[in-house]
DNA sequence: GAATTTCAATACCGATCGGTACAAAATGAG
DNA sequence: CTCATTTTGTACCGATCGGTATTGAAATTC
């Protein structure tokens, strides 16, 4: 019918999801946008729609991208401890590696634009539930293999391991000394090993 | 000598803090500060200087209260489990009573401005730090009268224990199901009851 | 009470914000 | 080719941004 689209649609919402990860919803322009995507404004506005729906299909693109790499962490694993354990020690190596720190871009947008957003308070509130489920069927594997103390409460575990994820998360954004994180992860290792 | 100023800084101070943690830095504009605190912008300027100068004094003013808070608290308890107990449920009630959750006012400030501005990195941690040292302090007194396991590690302990509170808060933004947050307190108190 | 000083209020500044109208360029269909 | 259709690039929109020059009012000193 007619002239081509000269962008890769996927290419430049991964453009925007770097950006948007990095400085957030309002302090990202459409300015900032076009240029990190490489395309002019009236693209972005026909591929995406306005700057909030932008931001949205980013948010979600990364909560897949986020949800398959932490599941496929936790699948088939010989030592369901060995695997949060070496979970916790990565999210903090990776924290302490780069230079900025851009954390998780679901926490950040939890803390942004929840509170005054209902659709992003439901869309964050869903990934962590998703998250919290991928820990409380490892943990039930382990409970099952007989690795684990059959007595721990999985469902509850997994929140809690959650909540600490979160919580060192968003501790590393001040960027402490590195003992304090290494410490929390000792400390949370330890209700898995009771 | 000349005129006296009409406004009390403490009062339109406190009004500041409470638009910025309502909303952030990016999306509180001068023009909301203005009609919140009650006076012009010029006298704005000439009382604090420009927006992210007043933006800190807030912080700065936040995080005093906060700590305060905290360590009344956590002073001449008669049992520190009790404390910390009452300490995280306060902490749940607080966030579901009130209609917008504001969460902390230093949280929020780690994640928006930490990661891009040192000042807000140092100011951020620096309160973190010393709400570790009295959660450990708190937990050596409960060791030395007996109340704690003396094999506890005070310091690791509350170190763990404010990644927690951070988690708890930053997760309650995106208000999960009520038993999610009551969970993830017994599963915190429980690291005090080994 | 006049002079001086500091405040408050209005009005304004250039810059940038998110968003769009419009026309040229490029593609496919006939 | 010609026509229809869609994307692109430019240029622009009103609104709002953070910040300030200026003027008039209020209060203290002499």
């Amino acid at each position: 019918m007619a002239r081509l689209r000269e962008f890769d649609e996927e290419q430049v919402l991964d453009a925007a999801m770097q950006i948007f990860w990095e400085k957030g919803f309002e302090a990202t322009s459409l300015s900032d946008l076009t240029l990190r995507m490489g395309i002019q404004r009236p693209s972005l506005y026909a591929a995406f729609g306005d700057k909030k729906e932008l931001f949205e299909a980013a948010l979600r693109k990364y909560t897949q991208i986020h949800a398959s790499n932490i599941r496929a962490q936790f699948h088939n694993n010989s030592s369901i401890r060995e695997a949060f354990r070496v979970f916790f020690e990565g999210l903090v190596e990776q924290a302490y590696a780069e230079d900025m720190n851009r954390g998780c871009f679901c926490l950040n947008t939890m803390v942004e634009l929840a509170p005054h957003d209902e659709k992003f308070e439901i869309l964050t509130r869903e990934h962590q539930m998703y998250l919290t489920v991928i820990f409380q069927e490892a943990i039930e594997r382990g409970i099952q293999s007989g690795e684990l103390n059959p007595r721990l409460n999985a469902k509850a575990l997994a929140q809690t391991l959650i909540v600490s994820m979160i919580g060192l998360t968003v501790m590393m954004k001040s960027r402490p000394e590195r003992s304090f994180a290494d410490n929390v992860v000792s400390g949370i290792l330890l209700q898995l090993a009771e």
